[in-house]
DNA sequence: CGACATGTTGAACCTCATCAACCGACGTGG
DNA sequence: CCACGTCGGTTGATGAGGTTCAACATGTCG
């Protein structure tokens, strides 16, 4: 093992290498960042944080995917984010959340305690500013989301929940043909668990599924595959 | 007029100074902000920042209260921010918004152009610093937004909404009597406009406020002021 | 004064939540 | 092995909360 710039490091063969913040270090500071961090696995339905509690690390999150929630004292429940392989776990500068952070698949992490990642930060001002771009697009998406709870009917809700994983998998799934490709993914999510994040009932999730595979716009695959024939047809009905 | 940091701004005598991104500042910093920047006044119902179209300033809100807002092809809108005196305007490294930007109020801003802006921020460490907390404060609000949207129907709803503005009141108006007070103010939005907020239409805004009313949670002056004699009540009724 | 904007209230309607029954898959224990 | 309970999901019947449509009140402005 070397210390020049040339050793091995884990991140060589991490899969979020160039998607994470990672993506924003040069190899001496990726080096450091290394050396703070420790893998982890959680199984689907562990969390990860809990609400107002404090936490002690920060995360990238290497595989599969994470929500955060928020729920009332009677017991609803209202999912506030979906993260991916790629995203950042964890609010900078701060001990606690106002939501829990749950593993919805079997998940692995990327973990920094969270003093030695600021002072990183603090130093790489690639880092902090991608965090801080990062946070810009995370709230743009969550006002993409204000607009679907407070406006979409179900049908509307349901047709950019799939369009928006249909892309997700476009981007990542196979490349760049630009022909008319048929999309292919697998939910991450229970029935339960999209009501929870469209703000609906799982009734209402199920219901309007059976009607998008009826008018033949989706097919369902053994309840959690996906097949969109053709997106324009899914993306006519986000009412965007 | 001298040059030393003894010279007078025009930002001692603002009324934000300390509760805009302002306060991060060191006096030079402050002074080299200062020199950047342009005040601008704007009536009540102009357009700020159109969604997609180029803006070449970032602003403070001095006085007033500013709307973000996306809308449909078919009209439905959807407020997804309130901005109040001392919050930032525009989005950093970014040079549109997916939103439009609109004054509710009366308003005054305190402008600065981008690059110029974009420079500073970056050679004072404090300025960004404070950007990224203020957005990761954003991001904590629109989730909030999220569950209310999501999760609450019309009379928690409003109640909430209420709530937050009698919040606002209290911490800025009278100030720290710590005895049970009587909480007022004026609603900054028309009934379309805390629909558009609220996910509801004018019509149920209505009515949800006649019935607090009726219920003696709130008092309604001339239909824009607002008198809650005892805030734990409506506390009780937002759901959290 | 009439035209218009803003807000309230009533009546009818509709979307979605609620309650309930049912299905298939799976795991467990007698 | 099968009976049993559980879990995730689908489908139907019913009803409530909000939307929609409409009428009306009030205040403002030309």
């Amino acid at each position: 093992m070397g210390t020049g710039p040339a050793q091995q490091l884990t991140c060589d063969r991490c899969a979020i290498r160039h998607r994470a913040v990672c993506a924003a270090l040069s190899r001496e500071e990726l080096i450091a960042l290394n050396a703070i961090s420790s893998r982890k696995r959680l199984r689907a339905g562990e969390t990860i944080m809990w609400a107002q509690e404090p936490v002690d690390f920060f995360a990238n999150l290497i595989e599969g995917v994470v929500k955060l929630s928020k729920s009332m004292a009677d017991g609803r429940e209202q999912i506030v984010g979906l993260m991916f392989p790629g995203d950042f776990l964890g609010r900078p500068y701060a001990r606690e959340q106002p939501f829990n952070v749950e593993a919805v698949t079997d998940v692995r992490l990327c973990r920094f305690p969270q003093r030695a990642f600021e002072d990183l930060a603090h130093n790489f001002e690639g880092l902090s500013e991608r965090l801080f771009n990062d946070t810009l697009d995370e709230l743009d998406r969550a006002r993409d989301w204000l607009l679907l709870l407070g406006r979409k009917n179900a049908q509307e809700k349901l047709a950019t929940f799939l369009h928006l994983l249909g892309r997700r998998s476009q981007e990542f799934g196979c490349a760049h043909t630009n022909q008319p490709q048929v999309i292919a993914f697998d939910l991450p999510l229970s029935r339960a668990q999209i009501a929870a994040y469209l703000g609906l009932t799982i009734e209402t999730v199920s219901r309007q599924l059976s009607k998008l595979r009826r008018a033949g716009v989706i097919e369902i695959v053994e309840n959690r595959h996906i097949v969109v024939p053709r997106m324009d047809a899914l993306e006519a009905l986000c009412g965007e």
